[in-house]
DNA sequence: CGGCGATGGGAAACCGGTGTCAATTTCATT
DNA sequence: AATGAAATTGACACCGGTTTCCCATCGCCG
């Protein structure tokens, strides 16, 4: 690229009077390159308006001392950061770490950082607390996991206030370039379809808590996958939980109480359906000969536990690149490869935790 | 404080002339109030070169317009940022949100914003990266989990480059106000006489691996706990794992295959405390009549699996807060009663994957 | 060979704050 | 009431980039 060798910026390079604890400035470049600041801006910011070998040029001195612009200054003067921030109530650590990574994937090398926002979407300041943050940071953009992203409040405000935002939800809620569609009614199909496969006929379900969305599309998911083969969810075979390990717990034995038992429990989210496990031992039944049990999230814990579980697990880290993507892609000349990418599709992992019922 | 009442921003406060989409500057709160911009500035820093009433009359002025300062303009005045950078290289989720809820619960209402940088300390150019990183966003602090925090090479590049940091390690290897130390030897001291106590003498133990400090820290305070009941850790007691499942179920598997097997084994991490489940199973031993198992961390997967694990834990959650403050007690005027706390102490939980040997 | 439109490049203002230092007040003293 | 030190305040430059506006070239054509 350049025709100075890209040397560290102390190392060997010719010494151009730069003070050496400090670093590089656009002034620096421009008055070793023999040319004006603005100059050297536009080299930077990839303006076509400078001639060819001006631009080696410029680039050439850029490489050797190793110069890179001030987010702070260039923000400043664009009235933007470049900051991304995640913003997201309180889901699983894992879910958390996953999305921040594949967030990262996608910014690396463009100058950008992720700054991480929890929150509290019950409490009373929640929307003052994320405008604030929004409107001071002058966020490049948003990336919003359910269940904020569900919420209309925060993406008005969003709108209102000019931040960018990219939503992941289990169902489309905005316009593509806003949206990560996980199909989950699909992936929730998929389990039924598995224990349908496997000969189970009383099959019963632990839902989430009304606040998410995905509660809903898990639950028809599963009713519709049950529905393809002729199997109907009873009423009495669906009992709300609350996505928590204790409520799986108090869920499962609910179900297991019943007069005619359910020989398979499909539960919203892992951590649920490890609960369906201390509820069966409680019981003294055999996973997965006496219940089969099967998760959605694909957790660490799942393959770790015993007997492992079978679950449905949805590419998080994937998810969070896919959205800092669709803002790069919105801040660029919208590239409509990337904006409208298909709906992410989860996938069925059989473990252990599910077997043919017993006869 | 203010003697206006302190109104959203938009809401029935008096309009002094301000375009309504633009956030209010310093030179509006000045002009309203009838001051220079430098003596808002003052008030915002509290400079105590302020006179009493000039001082509440421009914080109503600021109250009443929802002024907060741009923090990009006020970081390249100051030449840094109101960043605090959590760099670390791969620990488990659990431990990374832990981090970053405590790093927060410090920062809250300071403006200061947390922005994540994992990375990978075998990487080529991984101090290159962490140095553009600190050096690009002139972070206002850097907060070092294992094992980041113990490479010099990091602290080194972070010294000379001017940036703040704070290391959380389990031995002290800074001075006081860059270090949080957890005792690890002592809370692995802990788990040694938790099981002297139940009665077993044949103890094993799995490390982890060479690379992190608190291998050496667990291994060394187990031993030593051991040690005052006179018991000794045999050297063919302790397999290396590396602090992975996969290691767990390697290294017990090989404990367990000794011609005299131990009646109880403590694992360096929970991880691989869960992976000496599997293996327990595998030989077809019963936990804890037949062997006792004691894990470290107190992952969320601890209290769940069945049954439940023994472990030590460490208050992950503080030591991000108590990191957060002293970066923050730093950057005021030294403040020693927040720069000199005490070693974190772990503590053990008794559940139930421990109990008396067979005889 | 002079004039013209398009293109490359520079000077100066600006983004929204802070540092420096001198000017203005305030207040206690004599 | 004058005087001087201390307390307040403001004018102006500056942090490190970008934008606006204008000028200097340059190739091309009549």
């Amino acid at each position: 690229m350049s025709k100075i060798e890209d040397e560290a910026e102390d190392a060997g390079a010719a010494d151009h009077g730069l003070t050496p604890g400090r670093a590089a400035t656009i002034n620096d470049i421009a008055r070793i390159a023999g040319v004006s600041k603005k100059t050297v801006s536009r080299v930077i910011n990839q303006s076509p308006f400078v001639k060819g070998d001006t631009r080696e040029k410029v680039e050439a001195v850029i490489a050797e001392l190793g110069f890179s612009p001030d987010p702070q200054a260039r923000g400043l003067a664009f009235r933007r950061s470049f900051l991304i921030g995640m913003i997201y109530d309180n889901p699983s650590p894992n879910y958390v770490v996953n999305m921040q990574q594949g967030i990262l994937d996608a910014v690396r090398g463009s100058g950008l950082e992720l700054v991480v926002h929890p929150c509290d979407r019950t409490s009373d300041d929640f929307i003052a607390n994320v405008r604030g943050f929004a409107v001071r940071q002058k966020l490049f953009g948003a990336v919003l996991p359910p269940s904020v992203s569900e919420d209309e409040r925060v993406t008005g405000m969003l709108a209102e206030v000019g931040c960018p935002y990219v939503r992941i939800a289990s169902v489309s809620l905005d316009a593509p370039e806003r949206m990560v569609v996980t199909n989950d009614s699909r992936g929730a199909a998929e389990a039924a379809r598995h224990l349908v496969g496997l000969g189970h006929k009383r099959i019963a379900m632990i839902t989430g808590p009304d606040l998410f969305r995905s509660t809903h599309e898990r639950g028809e998911g599963f009713r519709s996958g049950l529905a393809e083969a002729g199997i109907t969810l009873e009423d009495d075979m669906v009992v709300r939980g609350a996505y928590t390990f204790e409520s799986g717990v108090a869920a499962a034995r609910e179900l297991l109480s019943r007069k005619t038992r359910p020989t398979a429990i499909f539960a919203g989210n892992d951590e649920m359906a490890i609960g369906v496990y201390q509820a069966a031992r409680d019981a003294g039944l055999d996973v997965p000969f006496d219940l089969s049990i099967v998760g959605f999230d694909d957790a660490p814990m799942s393959s770790r536990i015993w007997p492992t579980l079978t679950t449905v697990k949805l590419p998080i880290r994937d998810m969070g690149r896919m959205a800092a993507e669709k803002l790069l892609a919105r801040s660029r000349g919208l590239d409509p490869a990337k904006l409208d990418q298909p709906e992410v599709i989860p996938t069925l992992i059989a473990r252990d935790s599910s077997a043919p019922p017993r006869r």
